[in-house]
DNA sequence: ATGGCTATGTAGCATAGA
């Protein structure tokens, strides 16, 4: 089973990329964050027209989060059960026996903001939610845009970045708690090459640069763990004409 | 160098991203 996430930064504009990407990846599910369009919008029959099924909680100009699989999503949720938010972040459904969570945790903005607080809150609810969930769910995968490098090495400019929003203490604190819940950082159990990032600026030539950040995680429960085979950030949609600022990861586990 | 791009909503720029 492939399963992957990607920050596409409008579903709209990205479409052709997602479609190439579907073609030529094969994923049996995407968890896809910054749709950026309302349920109405939704370009579902673009989608199910490339042979994939979807789950989707969007809201119109920011945030919006989907599941794109090839078997039929079930038991499908939207949101932190208990957790009053209007930002649609979090979507959740079961595929082929995997149930998969795609989550869009708040950017932050910076790290003396309200919206640093409220993305240290949303954290504290996500963790506590996940933590009931590893308990009834053992093949539980939490896929999605963290907005948090977890250490140095994943981070272009260590000390440039030093107590910023995406890496400050209290944020990889929150990172290492969800780790504390059994989770894998699928990435990390394998060796990968220095300077692997799957975000970089639009600007300054960043991506030419290697100056990025690894801030979208596939996060695996110890039963899924024990079947991943690889994972790998695909830098290639990167490269392209008006690219997400993102680039996807994909999680390989053995059936 | 505190900017530098990009997308959206909306018709000039403001807001947000990370």
């Amino acid at each position: 089973m492939r399963l992957a996430t990607w920050n596409v930064n409008s579903l709209k504009v990205r479409l052709p990329h997602l479609l190439d990407w579907l073609a030529s990846q094969q994923p049996d599910a995407v968890c896809i964050q910054e749709t950026k369009v309302e349920d109405t919008k939704f370009p579902r029959e673009e989608i199910e027209a490339a042979g994939y099924q979807v789950a989707f909680s969007g809201q119109k100009t920011y945030n919006g989060v989907a599941i794109i699989s090839r078997s039929a999503p079930e038991h499908v949720h939207a949101g932190i059960p208990g957790f009053d938010d209007e930002q649609k972040r979090v979507i959740t459904a079961t595929i082929q026996g995997v149930r998969v969570v795609c989550a869009y945790v708040p950017n932050g903005q910076a790290v003396d903001s309200d919206k640093y607080q409220y993305k240290l809150r949303w954290l504290a609810a996500f963790e506590a939610w996940l933590a009931t969930e590893r308990r009834s769910q053992p093949r539980l995968a939490v896929l999605g845009d963290y907005n948090i490098a977890p250490a140095d090495e994943d981070v272009h400019d260590p000390a440039a970045w030093k107590d910023q929003v995406l890496c400050s203490a209290p944020e990889r604190a929150a990172f290492q708690r969800l780790l504390g819940l059994g989770f894998k950082d699928s990435f990390r159990l394998f060796p990968q090459a220095e300077k692997s990032f799957s975000w970089w600026d639009y600007r300054m030539m960043a991506f030419r640069r290697k100056m990025g950040l690894r801030i979208d995680h596939i996060l695996l429960s110890p039963q899924l763990a024990a079947r991943c085979g690889a994972c790998q950030i695909d830098i290639e949609p990167r490269r392209l004409e008006r690219p997400s600022d993102h680039a996807p990861v994909i999680a390989d586990l053995a059936d």
